[in-house]
DNA sequence: TCTTAATTTAAATACCTATTTAAATAGCTT
DNA sequence: AAGCTATTTAAATAGGTATTTAAATTAAGA
């Protein structure tokens, strides 16, 4: 199977790092945090190096979004944790980390008749309403994943829980479009 | 062809005249000019003499606006040029200027029935909403302008790549208000 | 009372709209 | 007198459109 220049762009993941969490001390200590319950019911916490965005609840759960790899997730939520343990809030040890979803783009260096990809693969799985976005939206059954297709042969793969998820997605496109003599 | 007091009236003409601007810079060597990001792009910079409105962008790409004729474009964009040598910034040397739309004012000398026009030229090429506009909008194939007419005779023509398109376009109105008995 | 939707965050993709500048013309409103 | 309505055109940028997903809370509808 060929690259396709995919990348992974966006991971988001869930954990619960603590019984719970009481975000009026955190936003008074963590510079920058944002929280304002009538807007949304969890503070907001943005951090660098790797670049990601927190969203922290009172319930101890925490989602992580932004990284670039799931990596890179992991080490941003041990950030977290140690940094409220430096402002003496306890976390949980070892903490299970979910990855819910993943961003992927591709790119199947080709132009493509979204037209013809809109009746080749019928109409139950796509939707494709050029005057709303430019990007077909075609939705995979296995794996489960959305992919939006562009004219420019460009790819986003988006509800991946996995890397490979997004490889697979795909793949599956790649397949489709050449079995319709489409690439 | 007579010539119905055709006088252009405004010369929109962009080039580039270097590989990129510090705008930050430019507006503060530069009295008058105005930069606000978050308005627009790019910084405007007005000059006299001959009178022209400059819009400058990051990018070393300039709009000039304003002048009355090309040869007009040509000086105000040389001054540009000097005056941004004079604070240190190097510019191309014979940029390429491309005049992008020319206005043209003229005069049939006659009182028109616009709505006896709106019926002879048919509807494909104009408009014509009195409540909203009191010009009727005509939309010219060859040469591609479009000539705003009015029942005082004055005609506007915009669109024009150069002052001869804007004098057809005279031509064109007034040949075909001839044939219809309307001038 | 239950269900649904919205709110917020991040990211890629690409197309649309709007913004600003100048000028003539002429009718309307403040 | 000033501003709007309408027309044209370059330049570059921002926001919107759409997709996915967790979390917790609120509002609206049935």
């Amino acid at each position: 199977m060929t690259d396709y220049n995919i990348k992974i762009e966006n991971v988001v993941a869930s954990t619960k790092l603590a019984e719970e969490f009481d975000l009026t001390k955190i936003e008074a200590e963590f510079e920058g945090a944002e929280y304002n319950k009538q807007k949304f019911p969890g503070l907001v916490y943005r951090v660098s190096n790797p670049k990601a965005a927190f969203l922290v609840f009172t319930s101890g759960k925490v989602v992580c979004t932004g990284a670039k790899n799931v990596d890179d997730v992991h080490t941003v939520i041990a950030d977290m944790a140690k940094k409220l343990n430096g402002i003496g809030i306890d976390t949980l040890e070892k903490p299970d980390i979910t990855v819910q979803n993943i961003v992927a783009s591709a790119d199947l260096k080709a132009v493509l008749n979204l037209n013809a990809i809109a009746i080749g693969l019928g109409l139950e799985n796509i939707e494709y309403e050029p005057e709303q976005f430019p990007g077909l939206v075609y939705r995979i059954d296995e794996p489960k994943v959305v992919v939006l297709i562009f004219s420019s042969g460009k790819l986003v793969v988006t509800g991946g829980k996995s890397p490979e998820n997004c490889e697979e997605g795909v793949e599956v496109v790649r397949q489709q479009l050449d079995n319709m003599g489409l690439l």
